[in-house]
DNA sequence: ATTCTTGCAAACTATTTGCAGAACA
DNA sequence: TGTTCTGCAAATAGTTTGCAAGAAT
């Protein structure tokens, strides 16, 4: 049995920045936020709590762009994206529809073990 | 009236390259595959020219999970793509029903100026 | 007491950029 | 000839890691 991580205090503050975040941020974003909100936690530490959670599949992890991955604190299950590139904020949608079509897709040709990615970015109304 | 580029012969190493390949390949498989051919051409001349072509919208580029950069000439026209994660060997898939989904999507919920990304990632036949 | 976690600095990876010389139009 | 392009080395950006000190169980 795997032991299960300790409880500390940065790995909590880190854990109460995404439960307050609504939308995806990169670890330095959480890093700042952390240290705005008077927490002082180190970067790595930030960077190594974020896989864990990423890791245990508690938090969804995504690339921008410019190649930063982005975290957020979704809820489980199989969905997918629709975020905000100005603030980040996000909408959790589900396609069954496409799941349907890559798997279909996939399997026409011969691929075996798939898995997708499928993000949609756009500016939210705040934002525009 | 915009230039064009000037014709080189690294740039056109680096053409030919990519006609030859079939799959994605990353800047540095690229200068590695110009290396073994015998072209001398520099790593930095590799990464811009291909800036300048998936700017141009000659090739297509993704990210890996791994965030590396991956490009590879296509064919025009909005696509996407089947990828053999071991091999790089690519389909170009259409998904017209999930292009409209995603405008959709985005549409319902406020968002503009709309864009999406989607790979489906597997293991090939050949591969597996 | 033992083992895991943190923080800092250094290391890394992929990529970009400044600049002087070389190549194209 | 004038401007663009190249190559090298140095600079970036994001992220990871070694290690000694600190905290949790």
């Amino acid at each position: 049995m795997v032991e299960a991580p300790r409880s500390t205090r940065q790995r909590r503050a880190v854990e109460a920045i995404l439960n307050d975040l609504d939308g995806f941020a990169s670890a330095q974003e959480i890093h700042d936020a952390l240290t705005k909100r008077g927490e002082s936690v180190g970067l790595s530490t930030v960077y190594r709590s974020l896989q864990v959670l990423a890791d245990a599949a508690e938090i969804d992890a995504l690339r921008n762009d410019d190649g930063e991955v982005l975290y957020r604190q979704c809820s489980a299950g199989h969905h997918h994206h629709l975020v905000c590139r100005s603030c980040g904020r996000t909408v959790e949608v589900e396609g069954p529809t496409v799941e349907r079509w890559a798997d279909k897709i996939a399997d026409e040709n011969g691929f075996t073990g798939v898995s997708h990615t499928l993000e949609i970015f756009g500016t939210c109304n705040s934002c525009a």
